[in-house]
DNA sequence: CCGTCAAATTGCGCAATCGCAAAGAGCGTT
DNA sequence: AACGCTCTTTGCGATTGCGCAATTTGACGG
């Protein structure tokens, strides 16, 4: 994995071009056209529980996450926020132009404080044509989540709350899991009402799978941060 | 609408034009260009609950529907089917190309007699290239099918059976309604298993809530026949 | 060090929905 | 016309998971 932050933390005026270039969707460029594109990007610093942009908004921009997480989320007109999918660093989101919209659909809020670059939808169509690794990149992002929604809709049709939150949770620690010597742990403030609405459940039952979990020794939580000690005994 | 029978009807020689430049993905084309892309497809018909591909087959091909319908369905390791989503008329699915994949995630199966046209995915990037409605009409294509599998989320995520059983009837309405005189009707057979798929439920909630509006008048239903009455109820 | 607030835990009752089983109905086939 | 098949209905009991409320815990700011 790339360590996004040095390009975070030094600033816009030095970003530099060997980041840039680990980022999937442009790769294989010459460091020309990795300068060209760095100059047209902007750098977003989002603090938690912001948003990068907002459901409905006009899709002015795409993005890809440099640091922290985020999540892609629906709000139902009854207040209910639903969790859609996970953007880890190194992905692009935001991509209303993928799906010939203009518009965003969803809402994109930072799990962590996070960093992100971003570019002018109207630049989308150039990027694909000049650089050849950024179409792969996009349908590559298109297809994984895809994929995660798929899997999502099959595991809220046919699974059990127990089941699902266990499958949240694992998804979380492929994403975002850093090893320490007590397990796995996961690597941003996680509340249960978060998980929640990964799982589609309440925060009671999270609570309680997880109070039970913790009693036969699978994960150890804290106040919002879990560490999976035993990630076999939560897949199914 | 297209009326796609026509292609059907007459047979692969005798494919015209006219039918598929109202298909979406080739769009704008000129007569020579049409004439290409028909002598490249392969005709497809397919019995209902027969399949075109099945998941996990390699993505040799790419499709567009002519007639009949098809759910694209996973299935789980349990054997339960989840229907993922509803491919109508004048709708591409198999599209494996745009998310860089080289095999099916899902199946797609006709829920009844079906006719398709499909080209070797080794043409997709070409068609691309070549074709300029087609790169948009794929962008539509993955995009509507995004939000439909969001919503689908949103839905299952916070919804109660009895609401998402109406949302599944209202979008077959939308997609296969066909008008009558006692109201819309779904334009192909439709068991309560089959609802139950789309609605993540099981059977007997469905021929329960079924009943439950039957004796309403919101809706009448033969055996696998299905005719709304009162849309307005069935909508929140 | 204390006050305040958000997060987490837990018990209890209830409503929704599943699972099973049995019976009934419609349709095509022989 | 009878048979067999699939689809449908319905009742009932078992569970799951939600909703509410009270309590506890931990973090942060002053």
């Amino acid at each position: 994995m790339n360590r996004p932050e040095t390009i975070a933390v030094i600033g816009e005026g030095e970003l530099k071009q060997a980041d840039l270039s680990e980022l999937l969707p442009f790769a294989d460029l010459s460091e020309q056209q990795t300068r060209d594109i760095l100059n047209l990007a902007t750098v977003h610093r989002v603090a938690p529980n912001r948003t990068y942009f907002d459901e409905g908004d006009s899709a002015e921009n795409f993005f890809v996450l440099l640091d922290g997480f985020t999540r892609v989320v629906r709000t139902t007109r009854e207040g209910d926020q639903v969790v859609v999918l996970h953007v880890a660093p190194g992905q692009m989101f935001g991509i209303a132009k993928a799906f010939a919209s203009d518009k965003y659909t969803m809402t994109a809020r930072a799990a962590s404080q996070g960093v992100a670059l971003s570019w002018p939808s109207a630049l989308w169509d150039r990027f694909i044509q000049e650089y050849p690794g950024f179409q792969t990149a996009t349908r590559q992002a298109v297809g994984s989540r895809v994929v995660e929604m798929q899997d999502k809709i099959v595991s809220m049709a046919t699974k059990q709350v127990e089941q699902r939150i266990a499958e949240a949770i694992l998804r979380l620690m492929d994403q975002a899991g850093k090893e320490t010597d007590a397990g796995v742990e996961i690597d941003f403030p996680l509340t249960r009402q978060d998980i929640s609405e990964m799982a589609g459940t309440t925060l009671h039952s999270v609570s309680r799978c997880m109070s039970k979990w913790q009693k036969s020794g699978i994960l150890r939580t804290e106040r919002r941060r879990v560490v999976v000690c035993q990630p076999e005994a939560l897949a199914v």
